[in-house]
This record gives C-alpha cells, sequence and structure tokens, in this order.
DNA sequence: AGAAAAAAAGAGTTTTTTGTCTTTTGTTTT
DNA sequence: AAAACAAAAGACAAAAAACTCTTTTTTTCT
C-alpha cells in the first residue's frame, strides 16, 4: 500500500500531534524509540515533512520536532503525498499509463469509488482530531 | 498500492482471459508485447500464477499459456494474494505490527471500510466476466 | 527417433528502497 | 565568547524488488 517512508511518517506526525507542543518539543530520538522505527532513517523523512511545512523543528538545546497551529490543521493526505508523491492517488491500479476516463482499464470505474474511499480516510480528518482520539482512547502508535 | 510483479501478473491474466482458449494458446513472448512489459521477467512471474493453478500452460510446440473452465472461474483476488501475498489485505495500513480491532491504530476502523471496498473490486467480478467486457468495449490492458 | 518449440528452473545483474554514518549548521545556555 | 545540543545535509551500505540470461525439461511434429 503505503512505502515504509510513508508509513513511519504518517505515525510521526501523529506522536508529534498527540505529544508535544511548541513548549514541549521532542527529539528524532525520542520518536524514533516510541515508535520502535530506525533513527536515522526518520529523521530523513523528517526533514522532509519539514520542508513541506507540514512539521516544525528548531536546533539547538531543548530543540526538536513539534507542531504548531498551521501544521495542526493540515491532514494524512499532504503526509503521504510529500513522502510518497501524489502518484499513488491519481496513477492507474494496474498501472497502465494510458488509463483514463476516455480510455479505461478494466478495474477504472470500480477503482474510483475505491480511490474516493482512501482520501476520504485521510483527508476528512483534521490532524487536531486524531490527536485527541488518540490521547483519549490511548491509541497506539 | 500493487507491486508490478502483481500489475504485470493482473494484465496478463486478463490478457489470456480474453485473447487465449485451449485451442488458442499464447506464448510469454506475444503477451509481453501486447502487454509491454520485461518478456523474461513475466515469464517467472507467470510461472508463479501456474503453480497456483491460476492459469494452465503447456509446453513444446503450439504450447503456451491458456485458462481453463475453472481458471475463468478464479478472481482478481487470488492473483494478487499469490503474487503480493495475502498480507497486502490485512496488514495494517500505517504499517503497525499489533494493529487489530482490540488495539486499533488510528485510522483502523475507516481503514476496514476501505479495504472493504478494496475486496469488493477485485472478487466481485468473475474473470469470465470481466473477459467479455473487455472484448466487447475494447478495454485496454 | 530426432529436431524444434516453448515453458520451467535456476543463477546472476541492476535499480530502488531502506537503513547507517559523518560532517555541518544553527540555537541555546552558561 | 565558548560549549553543548539537536536538526540539516550529504555520502555511504545493505536489502529487496525488478529485470536478464542460460540451461533443463517436456511436448509435438516430421
Amino acid at each position: 500500500m503505503f512505502s515504509k517512508t510513508c508509513k513511519y511518517g504518517l505515525r510521526a506526525v501523529l506522536y508529534l500531534a498527540a505529544n508535544a507542543k511548541q513548549n514541549k518539543k521532542v527529539g528524532v530520538k525520542e520518536i524514533a524509540e516510541a515508535l520502535d522505527v530506525p533513527g536515522p532513517f526518520l529523521a530523513k523523512l523528517m526533514q522532509q515533512l519539514a520542508r513541506a511545512q507540514l512539521i516544525s523543528s528548531t536546533k539547538g538545546p531543548n530543540g526538536g520536532f513539534y507542531m504548531n497551529e498551521k501544521n495542526m490543521r493540515s491532514n494524512l493526505r499532504q503526509v503521504v503525498e510529500t513522502l510518497d508523491g501524489p502518484e499513488v492517488f491519481s496513477s492507474c491500479i494496474m498501472g497502465l499509463p494510458q488509463c483514463s476516463s476516455e480510455n479505461p482499464c478494466p478495474l477504472h470505474e470500480k477503482a474510483i469509488i475505491f480511490r474516493h474511499s482512501l482520501l476520504d480516510l485521510l483527508e476528512k480528518q483534521s490532524i487536531t482530531e486524531m490527536a485527541q482520539r488518540i490521547q483519549d482512547a490511548g491509541l497506539s502508535l
């Protein structure tokens, strides 16, 4: 479905949303241990997310990653598109380069429905809402 | 979404279903050219599908691949599971090893809905029906 | 029986993804 | 100003996926 980069990224963003604040930043090391993912690899993808302004960071002592107000209003679709590229949502499910509504593959119509339910899943909830649910229900990441 | 192996496999099975019969077998070379995919690589995955009895083959002159009656009654979910493994349909969308209804990830409930629509897409139409539609509407593969 | 055709099998290569290590840059604290 | 801390950047290494090539086996046709 998604690459590991993308999965790690989704989890890291939600971890930040649920555990970090502007005045309580967290470092890659803490996140990597909490999620049980390779630290240096995570660091790389955090940089991508920071460049895309989906998360925030500061260097130096007491520095680390956190989410500002704007970051909290973004959604998971943006995270996926930043890490795996926008094609994951638009490219043909069977891999046909020319697949479109004019020249559909055998699964085209049905795939549109399915894809809509995926976008819905990733777009409809703000990160703020999800962070709330994660804390309230104690969901794992 | 799916690996290239899997995408090639789906297309090859549908190509066979629409273009081959027990008395009109086709070789890997023809399929590879028709689908514009690497021949030797396709040959490998055709072997997997043949071992899983999702397609049929015979060696020697006038040999090749085709679909028998039983093959035509299978569905695309089986093709995907053979080539990409059954986990594609069961593993957590965020990659959490322990994700389940008891210990759900933040996307678990919504992911179930989405996954159902994917299985529906791949399971509900028999290969026979699809081959018919491909021929009638001249769909590309 | 012998030759040819085509899949099966297996080994090998390339490319991409995943993961690691080192150096640099920017901040903060003393 | 100096030291320490943490992210940013870049080069490197390992593993997996994609792709290729060669040999073997089975079948058919002459």
